[in-house]
DNA sequence: TTCGTTTTCTTGACTGGTTCAAGAAAACCC
DNA sequence: GGGTTTTCTTGAACCAGTCAAGAAAACGAA
């Protein structure tokens, strides 16, 4: 079975408290949340919880590797639990809802640099720009 | 023969002002400079342009196509006139160089995305991250 | 060319997401 | 349980980029 937040903590060689174990546990059931968003959720658990705490949280866990980040230009940041596969993401221009999309070339990593340039590369970054399905919709009604 | 920054603009229904000409001709000459790098070299061929009119100028041109704009994450948004071939970029995480790679997979576009969860994808974003040769030799001297 | 309209430029204030800083509090290790 | 180290709280700060108002230029028609 796949370990709960307390074991990857600990694994992870972090200390296990109680906004840690919060934003895990809310983030695994709210892939692709902000940090605002996961500060609204963590505090529905916990009562108060700080901001600070909750970015120093997600910075944490993000160095680590147990969250990954994704920052969409324009957009605030989104994080999510999904780990360890190179999977990519669709995001809405206009609300930034963020969605995965399995990796288009089979295993990971699916991309290589044709030329490096001189760098090392260590990840390779997709991101599918479009409209969701509800700005669509509401493009129609109120253009941009 | 390749239009001149003074066609570029007619063309995309702009006027034709010392700013945007001197943007377009200096930005030709250095592909991937941030907007603060931009100002400074307008400024060596124009004298005095405010802030504003750069950013303006920026943003007018990106929406019109005759610039692209790439934003890393954590860095300043990077700015070239290489436009039309969807090629991709390498981004050094420590100092934010940017640089083009050719398209991994042939023409553009090059990618499309397996499911598009009720999206309307316009555009496949691809970034490839890493570290520069610079970056890489001053991290041993000196480690982040 | 000149006028009137429209767009762009200048100046200066402001924003929002995120980070920095200091001290208080909690987790870990023996 | 005590000492050390890490994390949390509070509150200020940061920075790329945007907004707003008015002055100044570019365009188009006469």
């Amino acid at each position: 079975m796949t370990p709960g937040p307390r074991e990857l903590l600990k694994d992870a060689g972090l200390r296990i408290t109680a906004p840690r174990l919060a934003v895990l546990e809310w983030l695994a059931g709210h892939p692709h949340a902000t940090a605002d968003q996961v500060t609204e959720g963590v505090r529905g658990k916990l009562g108060t919880v700080s901001t600070q705490a909750v970015y120093d949280v997600l910075n944490a866990c993000s160095r680590t590797g147990l969250l990954r980040r994704i920052e969409p230009a324009g957009h605030p940041a989104r994080y999510e639990t999904r780990i360890g596969d190179n999977h990519h993401h669709l995001v809405c221009r206009r609300c930034g809802r963020t969605e995965d999309v399995d990796c288009v070339h089979g295993a990971a990593p699916c991309l290589e640099p044709s030329d490096a340039a001189g760098f090392v590369v260590d990840e390779a970054e997709v991101l599918f720009w479009g409209l969701c399905s509800d700005c669509r919709t509401s493009e129609k009604e109120q253009p941009a």
